[in-house]
DNA sequence: AAAAACATAATTTTT
DNA sequence: TTATGTTTTT
């Protein structure tokens, strides 16, 4: 036994306590992780059969991580027989076996966000709504909140407050809405995030003989960041934990940070009165982070008014203070961190993974990956646009989407004329209205389409093109009986012109794209060798289907494991640390969120979620924030964040030496600190970023545009520059050849010129950036 | 029916 | 600024 040494008394007790209801309040990096892989790792040990157990986590890395932690214990075979992974992933499974229950075809589709938006649109269309008043996200929104609280559609009518709160909030429609919308999906054959949560509690309620056979299997439960799971996953664990009660949550109230999509942190906080006998442990020593981390978190998180009493501390040692940096914009934070970042990669040794650069926002990272490439600091984004979500991944798996469910008319629409295949908008109208007047689905119509065509009242040319299209679409499932996934897919976006029509376009952006068809191809490659090793493996496209529809942290699995700097928001960094952590951003409005600040629990959310980030970092942290940044296409004047007022000032230190000075004197932090605000445009305030960190940054204003004479051509990186004057003749990468007509700026950083180019006419371009090269 | 031009809305966080 | 949606042109 090991894996027992090691662990401290509370620890222990976590691991071992098998038998019965325990809930674990496990502070940011007392060792969570590790208690669950070990009590796991003991259940296996002390007997119960891992085919027994069920492990549900929130994010799929988490469930990967565990799962690889448990099977350096107990062996791979037994790792892999558990149930492990996220609610929506282990509840589709089991929605897939039982789907008939629910009258469901056991291949249906999982609807992504975006799928869903688009569905909702067509429902918003087709009622004919007015879609300013019911805006589709928001309604959607609605609508998730009514399916995680099970409100069904039936619920809802009966439900005389909801329908008057409705009607006050001048959206009384929202309840057809919800009603065709449902119907819509089910009629797709498919299942958005919040059904697959929805139905199992329907399936677990409906039918006792499935509850029963699943609490007979799911033994022993264990739960990971109980604070974050909705009324729906709560219920869902509480029936299926009914019987055995050996039920085992995890989590800490003070991370909870998933309210916006229904998490309950009352689930964590009633987990005795659901169960009374239950024992509780409390894991407060962290392991991970320096005194001073630990501590300047604490002293903001006792801010909120709601929370357990916890004492989190560390011994490790003091550490360093955290640093604070006031930059002048978006830019300027931007070119500071990466410039610290390659500093302490050269002077301590520090691996680029080490560092972590998290932000609230998706929209910041732009600037970031901007400055850290223009170091050659390796570095990967997390989450974003994942690779899943790009079109013309999405369009290929639309095809494939409809070879395994017929019925998704989500993504018939989108493939059906894509490429252009002469099937326009008006065509396809006929078709569904018609297939609508017969009662059938479009797909029976396309079937039958030698017996429909009389009555669709299309021209025999196009009835060729559908018939063509629908032909190339049973070819391809005819296929996918003898041929494996890969061999189908690439035959696909053969056949269907898709990768001919990307081929197209040669642009960086075009073959970029097409890039992306070639990486889901092999990814699908290595899908298919994963399953064929593993011992039950799946193969299926169906399967393949399932994985990405509820994976967001996929990029493409290669680039893996290699010393790059991470980039991700807070939510993402749930769960992981890191030695050294930059948060940026730290401002009014961006966090906390301007959706966030408007009542007390909003932004005691937003405040967790800064315990949370500065929780991530074990050695170093760095806080950034912008005094204007730029942002909705203008430059927005922006206050430091309330958060940096209220870590106490003896565990930060300012950067730029003139703030501390003023920040010593006033404890407070609305002095005129941060009063003075730049007034000029963004351009002025470009800086040089090879200039030392401690510089300060009062640069004088520039005044009034003069017209000069000359000027030097400064590139990006600026250093070799070259004289340029009025009459000049220039050369410009896209442009061309042309002669500069006039210059313009004081600031040799920011000369504007007038150009006028033989063929694209004149253009106004800042020579700092375009590259000219005197001719 | 497709492409291009034009207009306008939006940025919170994720399974 | 970008992404998306709508209208106009070819």
């Amino acid at each position: 036994m090991d894996y027992l040494k090691g662990l401290n008394e509370a620890q222990f007790e976590a691991v071992t306590t098998l038998q019965g209801p325990l809930m674990v309040l496990a502070g940011a990096g007392s060792g969570k992780t590790r208690v669950l892989t070990m009590r796991i790792a003991h259940l296996i040990t002390n007997g119960v059969d891992p085919f027994n157990i069920l492990a549900l986590t929130f994010t799929n890395k988490a469930a990967k991580e565990m799962k690889e932690r448990i099977a350096k214990v107990v062996g791979d075979s037994d790792a892999r027989s558990l149930w492990m992974g996220t609610f929506h992933s282990v509840f589709a499974r089991i929605l897939r076996s039982e789907a008939h229950y629910l009258g469901f075809s056991s291949n249906f589709t999982i609807y992504d966000a975006q799928d869903a938006l688009n569905v909702m649109k067509k429902v918003i269309k087709d009622l004919s709504i007015d879609a300013e008043v019911y805006k589709p996200k928001k309604v959607l929104a609605r609508i998730s909140q009514y399916k995680n609280n099970l409100i069904t559609v039936n619920a809802y009518f009966n439900n005389p407050e909801l329908l008057e709160a409705d009607e006050r909030a001048n959206m009384k429609m929202i309840g057809e809405i919800y009603r065709k919308y449902v119907d819509m999906c089910f009629r797709n054959g498919a299942m958005d995030f919040d059904d697959l949560l929805l139905k199992t509690n329907e399936l677990l309620t409906r039918f006792p003989e499935v509850l029963a056979k699943y609490q007979d299997r799911f033994r022993y439960i264990l739960v990971d960041e109980y604070q974050d799971t909705n009324h729906s996953q709560y219920l869902i664990v509480k029936a299926l934990a009914s019987k055995f009660e050996n039920i085992c949550v995890v989590g800490d109230d003070a991370q909870s940070i998933y309210s916006f999509r229904g998490a309950n942190i009352y689930n964590i906080l009633n987990f005795k009165k659901d169960y009374p006998d239950a024992m509780t442990v409390s894991l407060e020593q962290n392991y991970r982070s320096t005194q001073n981390i630990v501590d300047a978190a604490n002293v903001v998180i006792s801010k909120n008014l709601q929370q357990f009493k916890k004492n989190v501390f560390s011994e490790n040692e003091v550490g360093e203070k955290i640093k604070v940096y006031r930059s002048l914009s978006d830019a300027d934070e931007a070119n500071f961190v990466s410039a610290n970042i390659f500093e302490l990669h050269n002077t301590q040794q520090r691996k680029f993974s080490d560092f972590a650069i998290l932000y609230r926002t998706n929209s910041q990272t732009r600037a970031f990956e901007d400055a850290l490439r223009k170091k050659n600091i390796p570095y990967r984004v997390y989450g974003g646009l994942s690779f899943y979500q790009r079109k013309e991944v999405k369009d290929l798996l639309a095809y494939l989407r409809i070879l395994v469910n017929e019925n998704d008319s989500e993504a018939l629409s989108r493939i059906i004329n894509y490429p252009a295949r002469g099937i326009g908008e008006t065509t396809q109208n006929k078709l569904i209205v018609f297939a609508d007047s017969q009662n059938v689905p479009v797909t029976q119509v396309l079937d039958n389409l030698g017996f429909y065509a009389p009555q669709l009242g299309l021209n025999n040319g196009i009835i060729t093109k559908l018939g063509d299209f629908w032909a190339m679409i049973k070819a391809f499932q005819v296929m996918l009986k003898t041929e494996n996934v890969y061999d189908v897919a690439m035959e696909v976006a053969k056949r269907s012109g898709l990768i001919r029509f990307l081929k197209e376009d040669q642009t960086p952006e075009g073959i970029s794209r097409v890039e992306n068809i070639q990486e889901l191809l092999n990814s699908m490659q290595g899908f298919i060798e994963e399953q064929i090793q593993v011992e039950g493996g799946d193969p299926s496209l169906s399967n393949f289907m399932e994985n990405i529809a509820l994976s967001a942290d996929t990029q493409s699995n290669k680039d893996d494991d290699t010393d790059k700097v991470s980039l991700m928001t807070i939510h993402l960094s749930k769960g992981l640390e890191f030695p050294v952590v930059h948060l940026v951003g730290l401002e009014e409005n961006l966090f906390p969120s301007f959706m966030s600040s408007s009542t007390r629990e909003e932004l005691e959310e937003e405040r967790r979620l800064f315990y949370v980030a500065l929780t991530r970092a074990e050695k170093q942290a760095f806080f950034t924030y912008a005094v204007s940044r730029f942002q909705w296409g203008k430059i927005t004047d922006s206050e430091p964040s309330r958060f940096l007022s209220e870590v106490d000032s003896k565990y930060i230190e300012f950067i730029n030496p003139m703030m501390e000075a003023r920040f010593v004197n006033n404890s407070g932090v609305n002095s005129n600190i941060f009063d003075e605000r730049p007034s000029e445009p963004r351009f002025f305030k470009k800086k040089d970023e090879k200039k030392t960190l401690e510089r300060n940054f009062n640069t004088p204003p520039a005044k009034k545009l003069k017209p000069i004479a000359t000027a030097k051509i400064i590139n990006p990186s600026g250093s070799s520059s070259e004289d340029i004057e009025v009459g000049d003749r220039v050369r410009h990468d896209r442009f061309g050849v042309g002669e500069v007509t006039f210059l313009d700026g004081t600031d040799p950083q920011n000369i504007k010129a007038k150009v006028i180019f033989a063929n694209e006419g004149e253009k106004n371009l800042i020579l700092k950036f375009a590259k000219l090269t005197k001719i």
